[in-house]
DNA sequence: AATACGGGGGG
DNA sequence: CCCCCAGTATT
């Protein structure tokens, strides 16, 4: 299999291949400048910016002379401008420590400011016809989907695998740079993140993705949902050894779990006092008395940091409960049956076990 | 190992 | 409108 896929990729990419610019070169300068031009953007949109950089700065020498707001103004729309600074900063340092001549190893490449193990693969093969396999995106993708690669591409592990992978199918290729365009403008036109053109792929009985109809789910990407901090105040009432509970019903997380009167805040409270209680509940809590100090918890869910505060509020058996819906006591051995967050749990257990 | 860096395209 | 996009440097 690993012998059929690197003939029919470029078999693919002759026919399908798009005409541009930088692809009539081997000028490792322009195709350094398109390739830090086209890292994190769209060839749609990178296109005209790299023939306005190419007007205006023909070659390295060109660019290291450049004025940087000038070089700046060019680049804007682009975005992540520590790209056109680096790109600058390397340009002079080719310009003045290499006599304008650039590395021409992957590892020589690998060493300047602003290049990367992507980029230092792309100029070293397109180049130079260096033997060493880009890894970017598209090529993630193509061989998850082809290979049925189900790691999490965003960690280290499989970030190992795959160019451990790619290096072993550019081994066969009869001409290393021809393969790498291959397989990124297969990815980037055929083999898409959404809705690729399976029906009319080449490697449609090879793919491991579309035969097991897995190709939407590969490949695998962890959100990276920042983990939100909030802080959970909770009112614990206990009377006659009983606690009041209720059951939460809202959208959020711990649906149909138990647990007491919360309070959310956005910023860590520290008195019971900060709680802003429904009158009647305040009411309630100045007849009792605040047992012991707040218990502070944490739990950490995968894109949630729970803080939760534990207040408990040991109230006189004469004082009647008029509790607010949904809420109701119950004994100890009650809530040892109810389903709970591990947050109310490891509170029960370690402060009211 | 996690985070910051920008803007555009697509559903 | 929100979601997605995946290279490099820095912490």
């Amino acid at each position: 299999m690993k012998a059929a896929f690197a003939p029919t990729l470029e078999g693919w990419y002759e026919r399908h291949r798009r005409d541009l610019p930088w692809r009539h070169t081997r000028d490792p300068y322009r195709i350094w400048l398109s390739e830090v031009i086209l890292q994190q953007t769209r060839v749609a949109q990178g296109r005209p910016y790299y023939e306005r950089f190419v007007e205006a700065y023909p070659t390295v020498t060109d660019l290291a002379l450049a004025d940087e707001r000038e070089l700046l103004r060019l680049w804007q729309g682009l975005g992540y401008y520590s790209r056109a600074r680096n790109l600058h900063q390397t340009a002079r340092y080719i310009t003045e420590q290499l006599n304008a001549e650039f590395p021409a190893t992957f590892d020589g490449l690998l060493s300047l400011k602003g290049i990367g193990v992507y980029t230092a693969a792309a100029v070293a093969s397109f180049a130079f016809g260096e033997r060493v396999p880009v890894v970017d995106g598209n090529v993630y993708r193509v061989l998850a989907r082809v290979f049925g690669i189900t790691e999490d591409i965003t960690t280290t592990g499989a970030k190992k695998t795959f160019a451990k992978l790619a290096s072993e199918l550019i081994q066969p290729a009869s001409d290393p740079a021809t393969y790498n365009q291959a397989i990124m403008e297969f990815g980037a036109i055929q083999c898409t993140p959404v809705s690729p053109d399976c029906l009319l792929c080449p490697l449609q009985q090879s793919c491991n993705a579309y035969q097991t109809g897995r190709q939407q789910r590969l490949p695998v990407k962890a959100k990276k949902e920042p983990v939100r901090n909030r802080y959970f105040n909770y009112l614990v009432l206990r009377q006659n050894g009983k606690l009041v509970m209720r059951e939460r019903t809202a959208r959020d997380i711990w649906q149909n779990l138990y647990d007491f009167w919360l309070v959310e805040t956005d910023e860590p409270i520290t008195a019971l006092t900060d709680l802003n209680l429904p009158d009647e509940l305040a009411k309630l809590v100045q007849q009792g008395r605040l047992t012991g100090n707040p218990v502070p918890l944490t739990q950490l869910l995968s894109h949630q940091r729970i803080r939760g505060q534990f207040f408990l509020v040991d109230l006189p058996d004469t004082v009647s409960m008029p509790l607010p819906t949904g809420f109701g006591q119950y004994s100890m051995d009650e809530i040892n049956q109810l389903p709970k967050p591990v947050l109310v749990t490891t509170y029960l257990n370690e402060w009211l076990g």
